[in-house]
Order: C-alpha cells, then sequence, then structure tokens
DNA sequence: CATGCTTCCTTTTACGTATAAGGACCAAGT
DNA sequence: ACTTGGTCCTTATACGTAAAAGGAAGCATG
C-alpha cells in the first residue's frame, strides 16, 4: 500500500482558459463577468468553449480577495439536534439560496467558546453576513463584527449599541409565550403553577422565565420558588427536572416548560410514575417542533411561526448586502400563537 | 432615514501590523505561523502587541488563496429536518473540529440540482474535503472534485471507479436493516408484510427495498407487489402510504418502513382508523432517532449507530487531508441493530 | 585575516482574480 | 486629411498572505 498522494491534476486558471482560447487573461473575466460590451460576441463564445473544455472553476479565495465578497451567508444555531433549528435554518436557506448566496450552517451546541470561534469566523471573512441566534452575550465580538462591515441579523433581544452599528433585530417574544401558556393554565382551573427553564443565564431561558413570573403576578398567582427548575433544552433535562418537582410533597398541578424537547421529556416522566397527562400534571411547551404532534398526549404548545422567522431574519440581511438597508438596524417583534392540544 | 452605507473601519493588514511594529510584513506573517527560529523573541511580543492593539485578524480568502488549505471541511446532508442528519452532523463536528477544522453544513434537501450546487461549491475551493451522503448519482461530478484533489468521504455504496482514485466509503448495510426486521417480524408470526419505500430511484431506499425482497424471498414469504409503496422519507408520505395499504381488501398485518419518519407517519394513520399497534399492525422503522422513544407506542426501528457513523465517515476524510491515507478509497461497512420496542 | 556559519532581518515573488488604464484599429464626421 | 469616437483587445495593478531568496551583522574557526 503507498502513501504518496496522488498527485491531483492541478485546476486550469483564467490563464489557462485564456491561453486555449488564444486571448488575454482579462478576457477571460470579461466573459465570466457578462461584461458583454468589452468583448465581441465571437470571442465570447470561443472562451466559453474553452472553459467547457477545461472543465474551468472560478476560484473562490481568489475571486473573494479581489472583491472582498464571498457570496455566502452564515446561519449560526445553537444546536442542530433540537428540531427547532433546522427548521429555522430552512427559512434562512429558502431566503438565501433565492438571493444567489451560499448557506452554510454553523452548529454552536448552546458553547460560549463554540459560539465565540464561529463569530471569529466571520472576521475572517468565511462568509458576507450571518443570522445568528445567540446563547450567550458577545457585545464586544459583534460590536468589532459589524464595524470590519460584516452584516448581522441576530435573533434575540435587541441592544441599542449594535442597532446604531447596523445590526437587525429578530425579537422572540417569548414572554408573550409564558403568558399565554400562563392564561391558558388559569382558564382551567390552575393556579398551582410550575416551569421548567431553559439553562439559566441564557437569554432565551432568562426572557421566558422572566414572562412566566410577570405573568403569575398578573393572574394573582403565588410563585412558589421551589417549582421553578433549571434544564438543559433537552428531554433530559425536562425528565430530570419533573422528577425533582414530582418528588415534592405538593407537586405542581401545571407546568410550562421553556421548549418542547423539555415537555417531553416531562410528560416522560409523569407517565413513568403512573399519572397522566393531562389529569395529573397539565404541561404546554414551546417551539411546536414536529414532534408535539407524534407524542402521546399531543402536547399543546406556543408556536414562534419558526420557518418564517428564519426567512424573515434572513431577508433583514440580504437586504442589507444588497445596500437597502437603513444605517441603523432595525428590529420587529413577532406573533406567537398557542397550540392547544391534549397535553393541556 | 438615511440610506448611505456607514462607512465600515478598513480592517487591518498583516501590513499594518508591521508598520505599526516597525518591521516587515513578513515578520509578521512569521509571527503568525511560529516560525520561532526565524525572528528574535523581542521582535514576536512587539508584533503579537501590535497584533492585539489593531485587532487584526487573518484575512481568510488571501491565507488560502496562498496555501490553497480552508482548514474548513463541508459535511452535504439531505435534509436538515430529518432528525437523522444532525445526529450524524454531531459526528462529524465533534471529529473535524479535534483536528481544528471548521465544519459547515449543506442542506440539500435530498434535491439533485441542490447537491450538485453544492458540490460545485468544493470546486471553488470552499472546502479542503467533505463528507456526504449523496441521494442522487453524481458520478462524474466526484470524479472531477477527487481529480481537483479535494478530499471526499461518501455515506453510500462504493463506486470501484471513484474508489480509485481515492474517495472513501462508509456504506451503510441497509440489505442487513431490512433483514433484520422481516426475520423479526417472522419470529411474531407475520407472513404478511409490507414496506413503505422511500422516493424510488434513490440510493437509501433502493437498497433499503432491495434488501426486503431478499429477506422475504430468505423466509420463503411471497413478496406482494401491492404491499409496497413509496414515501417521501417524511411523515407525511408514511402517513399517506399506509393509507393505501390500509385501503386495501386485504391489509398487512406488518409493515417495513424505510425511515422512522415515515414508520410514525404510519403509526398516525393506524391510529386514526382505531387500529391498533402492534396488534392490528405491526411497525418497524429504521435510524432509531430520538422520537422514536417518545411516541406512542414506542418505535421498535433499525440503529444505523448514527454518531458514531459520522465520526468515522469524518476519521476518513481528515486523515486523507493529514497525507496519511492510501492512494485509493477506503471502505468499511458497519454494524446495525434491531431495537425492539413496543410497535412489534 | 579570510572564511564560513548563525541569527534576524528585508526584499521579492506568487497565488487567481477583477478592473482600471492604455493601445490599435476602423468608420464616421468635420 | 485630421480629429473623434467606438469597438475590442492587451497590459498592468492590487487584493492579503506565505515563504523563498537575499543580505547585513556578529561570532567562531582554521
Amino acid at each position: 500500500m503507498s502513501f504518496t498522494a496522488s498527485t491531483p491534476r492541478k485546476r486550469p486558471t483564467q490563464a489557462d482558459v485564456a491561453r486555449r482560447a488564444g486571448v488575454s487573461q482579462a478576457i477571460v473575466s470579461y466573459v465570466l463577468n457578462n461584461r458583454l460590451d468589452e468583448v465581441a460576441e465571437e470571442t465570447r463564445l470561443r472562451v466559453l468553449e474553452a472553459i467547457e473544455e477545461l472543465g474551468y472553476v472560478p476560484h473562490g479565495a481568489a475571486r473573494s480577495l479581489r472583491t472582498s465578497r464571498t457570496m455566502t451567508v452564515a446561519s449560526i444555531i445553537p444546536d442542530i439536534t433540537n428540531p427547532f433549528y433546522p427548521e429555522l435554518e430552512r427559512g434562512i436557506q429558502r431566503t438565501a439560496e433565492a438571493s444567489g448566496y451560499d448557506l452554510v450552517v454553523s452548529n454552536t451546541d448552546g458553547d460560549r467558546e463554540k459560539e465565540a470561534r464561529a463569530l471569529r469566523g466571520l472576521l475572517r471573512g468565511h462568509a458576507d453576513g450571518a443570522v445568528m441566534l445567540p446563547f450567550h452575550d458577545h457585545r464586544e465580538l459583534f460590536r468589532t463584527i459589524a464595524e470590519s462591515g460584516v452584516c448581522l441579523s441576530l435573533i434575540s433581544l435587541p441592544d441599542p449599541e449594535l442597532i446604531d452599528l447596523g445590526v437587525d433585530y429578530l425579537v422572540i417574544d417569548t414572554s408573550h409565550a409564558a403568558r399565554l401558556a400562563v392564561t391558558h393554565f388559569a382558564e382551567r382551573g390552575h393556579s398551582r403553577i410550575g416551569m421548567i427553564a431553559g439553562i439559566a443565564g441564557t437569554p432565551p431561558s432568562d426572557h421566558r422565565l422572566r414572562g412566566f413570573r410577570a405573568a403569575m403576578t398578573t393572574h394573582g398567582f403565588e410563585i412558589d420558588e421551589s417549582l421553578i427548575r433549571y434544564g438543559d433544552f433537552q428531554e433530559a433535562g425536562g425528565y430530570l427536572a419533573m422528577n425533582a418537582l414530582l418528588d415534592r410533597t405538593s407537586p405542581p398541578t401545571a407546568v410550562f416548560a421553556a421548549n418542547d424537547l423539555m415537555a417531553i421529556g416531562a410528560m416522560l416522566a409523569i407517565r413513568q410514575r403512573g399519572l397522566r397527562v393531562p389529569d395529573d400534571v397539565a404541561i404546554i411547551g414551546v417551539d411546536d417542533i414536529p414532534a408535539a404532534r407524534y407524542v402521546q398526549p399531543t402536547l399543546t404548545t406556543v408556536t414562534q411561526f419558526t420557518e418564517i422567522r428564519g426567512a424573515q431574519a434572513a431577508e433583514y440581511l440580504l437586504t442589507r448586502l444588497a445596500g437597502k438597508a437603513p444605517d441603523i438596524g432595525r428590529q420587529s417583534g413577532h406573533r406567537v400563537e398557542l397550540i392547544v392540544r391534549e397535553s393541556a
């Protein structure tokens, strides 16, 4: 077995094409960039023929060194295995591709260091812009990125300073999500309501928790701190948190989970104890992931119209890349809606 | 509202750093590439200081134009919303990052044109190599890519011609998956067995179907062609296909679905008719996606050890990128295993 | 004291592209 | 006949980096 690298046939350049077509390299470039007024039709055809014969493909790095554009947008998301994000990604992809941009996805696992790593990738010029749903605070990095001319469209709460720098925001009104859940519980006669929050300190979790507290207060319910548990946004976390809640002498009769995966984990814990959903404990989640329709009982949840959101965030980004966006960042909230199924 | 683009502070280059540190650009490059013998320690520190002060970040395109390496690997997968693939992706990512490579994901929707598009991205030099699970035949493109020096690691059936070009293969033994399912059905006394295949003509579907036919023959069962239906690898397709099967005068007592999503869709159809799983119709899927544990009844399925597979395919790729792979492509099959749960 | 070897710089070049600038040729206008 | 202008080329340059080649100074060696 030999370990000599098989010599790859060196890729042809514009110069090779030019030689074959009997013109200068510049003409090849003009042809490729459709500068029709610069080159005679007959020559153009000869060049195209040479391109075909040699199998010439433009060198991306060289091109973007010259143009300082990559025609690529990045989407930076926390957890590719959480069904919520692929859905978001789909929306982003649809929009980006429609404008001729390639899309690349970076998965951060919600890890601070990996988020930073993906962002630094932007600084190195991996992409012209990015849609990101951040888990952590990267104000410094965001500022640097925005200042260096890379466009950003964030799905999170707006930061006034970054708005000034032209960063666009899609605000997820997760407070409202919590409000919808608590109101629904209240209508069904619950008052002893618990919550399974996400990772403490991360915005997606904190906002929902804050909204939950506010909604509870609005309804005049007492907030029993011991009924608030933290998970990891995965089903395992929901499972463990629910078990902790059920271990209490007086468990909650209704639980709001910060996302569907944890809600599903919680239902598993409830069933395993021989209790029933929603009779013994009612559950509401957030996201409306596809699985919400398959679990038994089906999951009542708050939908964020995920794919549409992704498309909208991408829309912000693309108008900015096209130079059609205002200097300062835009922001918009979006509708959330309770989908009532069997679990509450 | 003004539409003038806010002037982004131009990013500093090595030349800027050099000027600030009072050295030549070359020295900055040497420092960045840790050529310790080329530059005095004192100078090195001065350069590092200047880099820090200016916030210099290397220009990716320029660097990879020079080195013809991007330190990026691509993973090209058919459907990011199918839980199976994110799992695969995770394995790839784990391995790639351990070797200092960035990973970018391209979603193809199993669409021929999008697959080709992602592959052409490789030709333009977007990445040094790719792990791909192809849905369609791209022999020509694969050949061109391999010849141009981009490394490929495919999860599919090996093509001898491409093996010669140094393309690595991870073979999914889906025939065996079908065999496991049919054997299990046989043991439970089923003989009237149907199948919900995937998209006709795509390898992942065809192989499973072929395996199914072979297994049926082995067991001496008659293959009723009318009990073979095609879906789209999504739950909706499974749902429709199952309904078609149930509409028959003598429906199957057991159904093998080419993936879990379709199996779940099929169970939904069965339940909606007031029939029971597995008593009236038994179901086996493939993939062991997380949802297989949540659906009611829980889904019996054939696991492919997805994340481990992803890691292994990436391992192939990375050893090749490191120049430690043999000239010709490697291939290896992998174990599949039946996970018996409630649905069969 | 000429020679060679280190050490640590600088100068130069090439990667492949896009495009500005320059030039040759020809038809049309004065 | 001499500009003018258009058409269609070629030549030259810059993007930011990596690294080869070149050079100056100091020191040890015969």
